[in-house]
DNA sequence: ACTTGACGCCTAGACAGACAAGGTATAGTC
DNA sequence: GACTATACCTTGTCTGTCTAGGCGTCAAGT
């Protein structure tokens, strides 16, 4: 996938990630990259910022733990982030269901 | 359908509109939100740049026409237009693989 | 005649968000 | 010591969408 192709559906990637159980940034890549069978290899630029919008709006939470002097921020979804993640789930199958009605009409 | 979302897509929706038949501008507009059910209503300075960017790319062509004074620029698709609808439309598929891969999973 | 609305084109500017490219630091391996 | 993988963070750039205007024609209403 190149260029800015996930524009306005990465937040549903990393709450769909963390769904799954809390993980720290560096695992949510490695994650949405395994899920995603290599399709999206998101850049940390990109993700780390990403989980600080989703933390301000209160949709995660993190916490920092170190194990031998390794320090990791995990982060977990709330309950808002949960029914965020539902609402950009269905927003996401509204986008598909709209692109398909205008390319599938008569390609 | 709110914000940027269709960040990345917009090309793809034009192109597939015109593979209906050649349109001008304000037509296509109106092509793409009876189609998608009102889903997509595009603003005309979202449209029209998209339009001189398909058209610099040489994915569309573009002739005046003139009826009693009204004038319009009626788009048609090119060879490669064509091309690239087929293009941008399996790589929305992906995307759409790829989203449904994360989000599915375990949700 | 004047206003309003639909049609139809165009543009400048603001804005957001994804990315590239840099940085820091620890731990393990060669 | 050098290198790689892990793990975090930040700055800057770019691109595309939208907002908010402007222009002009035509038909219908008052």
């Amino acid at each position: 996938m190149k260029g800015d192709a996930l524009r306005g559906h990465l937040e549903l990637l990393v709450l769909a990630a963390l769904s799954d159980g809390d993980a720290h940034g560096y695992g949510i890549i490695e994650h949405i990259r395994e899920r995603s069978q290599g399709e999206f290899d998101l850049a940390e630029g990109s993700v780390y910022p990403a989980l600080y919008r989703l933390e301000k709006s209160r949709l995660v939470a993190s916490d920092w733990t170190s194990e031998g002097g390794r320090r990791r921020r995990v982060y977990s979804l709330t309950a808002i982030g949960r029914l965020a993640l539902s609402g950009e789930s269905a927003r996401f199958e509204r986008l598909v269901r709209g692109v398909r009605a205008v390319t599938g009409g008569a390609a």
